[in-house]
DNA sequence: CTCCTTGTAACTCGTAAGGTTACGTCCCAC
DNA sequence: GTGGGACGTAACCTTACGAGTTACAAGGAG
């Protein structure tokens, strides 16, 4: 388990859930999303929870409560769920600052924040284009194969 | 300390290794590059081992021993670096395979391996952009600011 | 009031990186 | 052929973090 696999249940979760709606539940509850991803509930009320902050899914509570996704899924975007996820950037800096007495150890630092700023561009362009739309239908697609 | 630093310490040891050519010393030793990242000698043999493997550097040994850059650092990429590191993925996929009789669960990891791909790729192309020469030169270049 | 589910705290476990110490290995210089 | 400096790597500790789990307060429809 070196990579984290937060984005990937986070997909996996409003994918199930953008399903389920359509078989007509009203509601999803964590323990039934934890079915599909082979979870424990916490696991996805705490992935729901970022998810809700970023206005993705809403939380229902009484009786019969549970969650549902409060947007069109055509409008999410991958993009949409990484950054409901804060996650750190992709590579970090030194632990410890660099010589400051050294031209390399001095300069290296904003040299490289352009190019991981470029890189993190990249990527988000990349994520930007997938939906959960995408996503479901291309998850179908696979399934009547 | 969310990321890890190891593109970053490897990326500065090869342009500080550069530097100090340049500067006339035949050879680097772990525990000079040390001082100007600010860590310990063993770390920096450690990644040096990496980049080693790759064809990057090579080592010298016996008295007067150390570390050279085999390449011209005009031709050494951000890419080529990284690659040298053998970095996991970056984003994993579910660490308990999900359940096999949903839809979802089924067929998801082919859709977020084929997304995940693409991420992979736009990276690869962005980090491929920028050689140690080019870090070098941005490097000096602050410097004189 | 009752019951179901959310929301969150608190704990454990596994993994990975970074830091450190220690020591065998190599090979030039003398 | 011996000494010494630096590599190369094993071993261990610490820290960080995600994931999994248990437990429990809070909310609200019926």
């Amino acid at each position: 388990m070196s990579a984290n696999s937060r984005l990937t249940v986070a997909v996996h979760v409003l994918t199930w859930m953008v399903l389920d709606r359509r078989e007509g539940h009203e509601v999803a509850t964590s323990e039934r999303i934890a079915g599909s991803v082979n979870t424990n509930p916490v696991v996805i009320r705490r992935c729901l929870g970022d998810l809700r902050k970023a206005g993705l899914v809403e939380a229902r509570r009484g009786t019969g409560a549970g969650w549902v996704v409060t947007r069109d899924p055509e409008s999410i975007t991958l993009l949409d769920v990484y950054e409901a996820l804060d996650a750190g950037g992709l590579f970090g800096m030194h632990n410890a600052q660099p010589n400051q007495s050294c031209p390399v150890g001095s300069g290296i630092q904003p040299t490289l924040r352009q190019v991981y700023d470029g890189l993190e561009d990249a990527m988000r362009k990349q994520l930007a284009g997938t939906t959960i739309a995408d996503v479901l239908r291309d998850v179908l697609a696979r399934q009547r194969e």
